[in-house]
DNA sequence: CGTACGTTTGATCTTTCTCAATAATGGTGG
DNA sequence: CCACCATTATTGAGAAAGATCAAACGTACG
């Protein structure tokens, strides 16, 4: 059962979260047709613009997206974890909005659009836990217009730091406690609006206040209610009702 | 045709703006029980938490959502038009996210969720469309998160103003140019994580600058090409595609 | 072992916030 | 219609958060 020789068992999980699926709606969703694609750190999976006529199922790794703006800047919208489908956006849509990059080396499975959208079709479960899946995507989004738009720059990093050690957790990607959360201070900073030498400061105050634990870039959270009162974090948004939350 | 007995002529409306809807499709919707709902300013659609059980599409009067953080501080998280669905969010998934707010005295059509649920069952036209919606949405939350995150005050509000203006054109809403966005200058603040003394400076810049005319709370723009790149706007994340844009 | 990239730190500058006071405005009851 | 009240807008002065610039330091990796 733990044994993911197909690469779609993620989407399987990832989506049975949202929504109980039978045998059936499994099956419809395993044989779907799969292209692989390993990209190497920062590989691009789309980009703003494109017509992909498929859609990226990450299975392994770390992927984001982001919208360059026009002094350069650029902006960090989410961050995606294996289980995550990646630009359904743009898939279904037609055309993508924003760039999507591997964070980590990463392994996507690329189902043809075209495809998913006749499965659909026909489970209407399956469509319907689709489209939970981007109704939380969109409340995460919100919440991250909160973040960047009323908190301190200390809050805000800590947020980040909140949400995704928190969804690690329920994807199963904890290591007794610690959480590699492999990005560069610069990513960081895109994430929150900041600059990297403001987050590189703030990182160094969450750890002097003994919030987090840094080794490299594994972080650590040995007080994980104090961070989440210094992050103004309350996990709602993430519509995790039915899932373990326990440490 | 342009007489709107039926308050879900304005959904039709909006939603084949996105995909082609048919008698049928149209008829599906305009066939829907509805619910009127009148509220006057600042009066409550839906509360975070709430479990509505009902759809709320705006016919009439500016909608917007926030969220209030743990210091009391309030990011106001999207503007709704006459045509949107207010919180197609809770009434699909179950419970709510935020609070939806009227701006000014508004007009609701309140559909049972079920229903809706069950006619885009038989309507999958209808229900690419509520889909786009959402996605046009989302992508519309993203572009927030840029704007608030990576520009600064004065171009922030530069770029609300040219997103509604847009929005407002679409939906048939400009009078000769002249656009009444019926905010205070502190919920202004609370759409771009400013607060209200610094939007007053930088909407008098604006206009110093010609940018802008402001005349009560309308707002007229005499250099739209300007505005726009003042405030680094670039309306496709919007995806308007097929609609008329002449000024 | 050197190069490139990421991190850390200090000093200074700018934007935006905060606090506070004043002026408009709009609506209400008399 | 007018006086009054509450809300919103405007302005100034000073403080603070975060940005910018610049340099040094680490570390990984070819």
């Amino acid at each position: 059962m733990s044994k993911e020789a197909a690469p779609l068992h993620v989407l399987v999980r990832a989506l049975s979260r949202l929504v109980p699926l039978d045998e059936a709606d499994a099956g419809a969703l395993l044989s779907l047709p799969v292209r692989p694609l390993r990209l190497p750190p920062l590989g691009y999976v789309a980009r703003e613009g494109d017509r992909p006529g498929e859609i990226g199922l990450l299975t392994s790794g770390f992927a984001f997206r982001h919208r360059i703006l026009g002094d350069g800047g650029r902006q960090i919208l989410s961050l995606h974890l294996p289980g995550d489908l990646v630009d359904a956006q743009s898939g279904l849509f037609g055309i993508a909005d924003d760039n999507v990059q591997a964070l980590t080396a990463a392994e996507l499975a690329m189902v043809p659009a075209e495809t998913l959208r006749a499965r659909l079709a026909e489970r209407p479960r399956v469509a319907e836990a689709l489209l939970r899946a981007m109704m939380v995507e969109a409340s995460i989004s919100r919440e991250w217009i909160a973040n960047v738009g009323r908190r301190n720059a200390r809050a805000r990093l800590a947020h980040l730091l909140c949400e995704q050690v928190t969804r690690m957790k329920v994807a199963g990607m904890a290591r007794d406690g610690a959480y590699e959360l492999p990005m560069t201070q610069e990513q960081l900073a895109d994430c929150t609006g900041l600059t990297s030498v403001h987050v590189n400061r703030m990182l160094k105050q969450l750890e002097v206040e003994g919030l987090i634990v840094r080794v490299r870039r594994a972080i650590r959270v040995p007080r994980w209610e104090e961070l989440c009162r210094a992050a103004d974090f309350d996990p709602r948004y993430l519509h995790l009702e039915g899932n373990v939350l326990a440490a």
